[in-house]
RNA sequence: CGGGGCGUAGCGCAGUCCGGUUAGCGCACCUGGUUUGGGACCAGGGGGUCGCAGGUUCGAAUCCUGCCGCCCCGACCA
């Protein structure tokens, strides 16, 4: 069998990129730092979108769209926030291109048609919705505002990789505005829990939640929730975060509204985001030396069909009988039709796009009543009756989604090391990487200093931390309880 | 943005050091045939601004200059 996919142990990186490319994900683009996303790796995407949009539905919340372009004196209004994307912003200062007089079929910026104002390109849109929420705010009976946008952000970086940091993105930003703090509060942790939720029902990704650092938080927020994964190179990814804003943006943007006593109060605010980087994350979860591995609930195919050897007008039938029922169950089949390419061809093709369950069936089996089922998870291959194999795929399909999460929970709780001292935080990192369950002083310098010696940061302070009496591992000091520390993506 | 590597057909590469027929090979693709339960075989065929722009030369994929892009490592990054 030739192998397409360099071996992770290999080379990580170029594993990750041999399964984008191969697996017909995403491929590079002519604009640096941007990738175009290929009907596979966006089908993964929508049903990202589809289901985390019906859970922020079912949450109270509604979309809108607001502007790509940002004008630098809004964005420039909240001051920490402006600070934090000052170096990674996209700028348009002209409106207008024109044929250059000296190169014919040459186009150059008409020096005539400068903006007044220079544009910022969105890498976060607070600045613009907070300047448009004044404008809806007068009442406490207009809060709370609860609004999420689907949309695409820039961000000048400076070393892209595909899915996991692009120039441009594709994301969601939900952006609310609350009567009181406690509200707020609320808000950020319930979408904190759905974002936890999503990750590990539906991608069966396993995370760590938890709040950010002073220095790790969110340029704006009061304070940051997060939800940490672990790869299989052992380092950790933040694959979602949501900011409680308290009144920062609501000052910066003077939004206020009149309470029932009829005084005036800044409303308060927060924010939550996941992008298409948790495509990165769902593809160091799961997959393996022999490409990309799905969780059943976000394979855009869940079930493929391959007629062996050679599509014939008897296993079609069967087939197609096979596919309704399944479509009944709520289930995706493909039923493969190519009478070009060999079976064998088409099983590699189908294990390379990590789709979970694959039917086989030939003559042979039409004959003795029977259909051979392949789970891509395990690589496992049975015989079933064809009278039962529909309940069998479906249950099958449950069992794959499960199993992918077991095995991500197994992964991460071996690599989640307890560690009390120095010598040995340096020697696990650089032995087996993964997370750090370590005391720390609480302090800025200390987080640099461990930042600075082991390029380790501080993931993380658990929400479910138990208060546990011990003393940092860098510093020696008290500290009441352990945060998680990962070299992170 | 720094160090290293690479850019030749859709993909993977040889040719570049040392300039010289019509630029090759494997896979893929097209046609015909034989095959067919884990990446089939035979025969024939099509496909190239040699990353881009200048320069040197009788002649440049090959030498020189500049630029662009990609990959790896680092710095940077909520």
């Amino acid at each position: 069998m030739a192998k397409e996919i360099t071996s992770r142990e290999e080379n990580y990186s170029q594993w990750y990129n041999d399964i984008v490319k191969k697996a017909g994900l995403a491929d590079n683009s002519a604009v640096r730092g941007c990738m175009v996303i290929k009907p596979y790796g966006y089908a993964i995407w929508e049903k990202m979108r589809d289901q985390l949009d019906k859970m922020f539905k079912e949450t109270g919340h509604v979309n809108a769209y607001f502007p790509l372009f940002v004008p630098k004196s809004l964005f420039e209004a909240e001051e920490k926030n402006a600070e934090g994307f000052a170096k990674e912003c996209a700028v348009v200062t002209h409106y207008r291109l024109k044929n250059d007089p000296l190169q014919k079929g040459i186009l150059s910026v008409d020096p005539e048609a400068k903006l007044e104002e220079e544009l910022v390109v969105r890498p976060t849109s607070e600045a613009i919705i907070w300047n448009t929420y004044r404008d809806w705010i007068q009442s406490y009976r207009d809060l709370p505002i609860l609004i999420n946008q689907w949309a695409n952000v820039v961000r000048w970086e400076m070393r892209t990789r595909p899915f996991l940091r692009t120039a441009e993105f594709l994301w969601q930003e939900g952006h609310t505005a609350h009567a009181t703090k406690e509200e707020a509060i609320r808000e950020a942790r319930q979408m904190h829990d759905v974002y936890a939720e999503f990750a590990e029902q539906f991608m069966a990704m396993p995370v760590i939640k938890g709040f950010k650092t002073e220095n790790e938080r969110f340029a704006g927020a009061d304070d940051t929730f997060t939800i940490e994964a672990l790869m299989q190179d052992g380092k950790a990814l933040q694959a979602g975060t949501s900011h409680f804003l308290g009144q920062n943006f609501a000052k910066a943007f003077h939004v206020t509204f009149s309470n029932e006593k009829n005084e005036n109060e800044f409303v308060w605010a927060t924010s939550w985001g996941v992008s298409t980087r948790l495509i990165g994350g769902l593809i160091m979860t799961h997959s393996d030396d022999d490409g990309l591995v799905l969780p059943p609930r976000l394979a855009p195919i869940q079930v493929v069909i391959v007629p062996i050897p050679r599509p014939e007008p008897l296993l079609l039938e069967k087939a197609e009988q096979i596919r309704k029922a399944l479509q009944d169950q709520g289930i995706s089949v493909k039923i493969d039709v190519d009478d070009t390419k060999r079976p064998g061809f088409k099983f590699a093709e189908y294990e390379m796009k990590g789709v979970p369950v694959r039917l086989g069936l030939g003559m042979r089996d039409l004959e003795n009543n029977v259909i051979e089922v392949a789970r891509r998870d395990t690589r496992e291959k049975a015989s079933v009756s064809l009278d039962t194999v529909v309940s069998h795929v479906a249950d099958l399909l449950e069992e794959i989604q499960q199993n992918l999460f077991q095995r991500a929970i197994n992964f991460r709780n071996e690599h989640m090391t307890e560690v009390n001292d120095f010598a040995t935080f340096k020697e696990v990192l650089e032995s087996k990487g993964g997370f750090l369950s370590c005391h720390w002083d609480g302090t800025s310098e200390t987080e640099e200093k461990i930042k600075e010696e082991t390029k380790a940061t501080i993931r993380c302070i658990p929400i479910d931390a138990p208060e546990e009496a011990g003393v940092c591992v860098y510093s020696g000091r008290p500290s009441s309880r352990r945060v998680i520390f990962a070299k992170a993506y």
